[in-house]
DNA sequence: TCCTATTGGGTACTTACGTCA
DNA sequence: GCTGACGTAAGTACCCAATAG
């Protein structure tokens, strides 16, 4: 058996960026194998197939968890309205049927005060600049399904949002991002889990955030998917463990059952040399007897596993 | 070519806040 | 209304690789 648990696809990039391969092996690129190497010794020290080698007793393929992040919200496929802003083909629709989906945007009035956004959004570059024109309304929204509370949320949010970049020291404020734009973070994650700058910002500017929250964002879901991970690796881990303490067990009972076939059959050392071979795939043990004339006969195979 | 300082981005850890039972 | 657990945004320290001089 060997299980191979790898953390991320380092193999896997941007498929619309592809010039920046920015993923390196560090970046989750947290692989553990754990290969069942078994000593093949039939009974003690008899006729071994080496001196003490060790053979892999599988052939199964190791068994990869891959890492998908999970996704605490619902998925929100990148419709016309969410759109990665950083891909080519992302031609934004100009138009919107309800009304809602580009139309004013009210947080913006307080990003536009921003000084760092307004000198971030102009250090864009221009083949992005295009994202700038497509605003998706990750603000307010007239006639929205949320509640009260969640507006007069967002309310308090857009003002000490502006305070808060004023950068005057007070007691920093959490800001909840809204549901539309976790999702769209959560979209442009599974899309790559790193961000070069240039996405960073073209998100930030997307969502209305500033590129440090966007950064935050990343980091912190980053650490989500390791911890997930590390979970399902710890279980996986356990699950293993468990087996081959079992097939230990089992192991050692038919040891056992050998050692009391052995004693209560005398004759059983005139036999000739023999050699049991486990097929990796099927867990049964292959019998090799040496014959008279000094030729290998292959013995039936014996089920040894219940 | 080697050394060193700088810079940017990463992780790990922590804190503080919002939500919910 | 209070409280504790939990999720998460954000701060901080440190590490590492790339780069310029």
């Amino acid at each position: 058996m060997e299980l191979a648990l790898s953390l991320g696809d380092p193999s896997k990039s941007f498929s619309f960026l592809d010039k920046t391969p920015k993923l390196s092996s560090k970046d989750l690129g947290f692989c553990m194998g754990l290969r069942l190497q078994e000593k093949v010794d039939a009974f003690e020290g008899e006729a071994a197939t080496g001196d003490g080698d060790y053979k892999r007793v599988s052939s199964d393929p190791p068994h990869q968890l891959d890492l998908l992040p999970f996704s605490p919200v619902p998925r929100v496929q990148p419709s016309s309205q969410l759109r990665f802003p950083w891909l080519t083909d992302n031609v934004m629709e100009t138009g919107s049927s309800d009304g809602r989906g580009r139309g004013l945007d009210v947080n913006r009035l307080a990003v536009v005060a921003l000084g760092e956004e307004a000198e971030e959004g102009a250090a864009l570059s221009s083949p992005n600049s295009a994202v700038s024109s497509f605003q998706v309304d990750f603000g307010f929204r007239n006639g929205s399904s949320r509640g009260k509370r969640e507006v007069e949320m967002e309310t308090e949010r857009g003002s000490s949002r502006a305070s808060d970049d004023d950068d005057n020291g007070s007691t920093r404020k959490k800001l909840r991002l809204s549901k539309e734009q976790s999702a769209f973070l959560e979209e442009s994650f599974k899309e790559h889990n790193t961000l070069n700058p240039k996405q960073k910002l073209a998100l930030a500017k997307q969502l209305n955030l500033r590129p440090r929250q966007v950064e935050v964002w990343f980091q912190n879901r980053r650490a989500r998917t390791k911890l997930k991970q590390t979970e399902v690796d710890c279980e996986y881990l356990k699950r293993c463990c468990e087996t081959l303490t079992e097939e230990n067990r089992r192991l050692q009972k038919e040891l056992q059952e050998l050692r009391a076939l052995k004693a209560s059959q005398p004759f059983y050392m005139q036999l000739p040399a023999t050699t049991l071979t486990m097929c990796p795939s099927c867990e049964r043990v292959a019998t090799t007897s040496t014959t008279a004339d000094g030729k290998n006969g292959l013995l039936p195979l014996t089920k040894t596993s219940g």
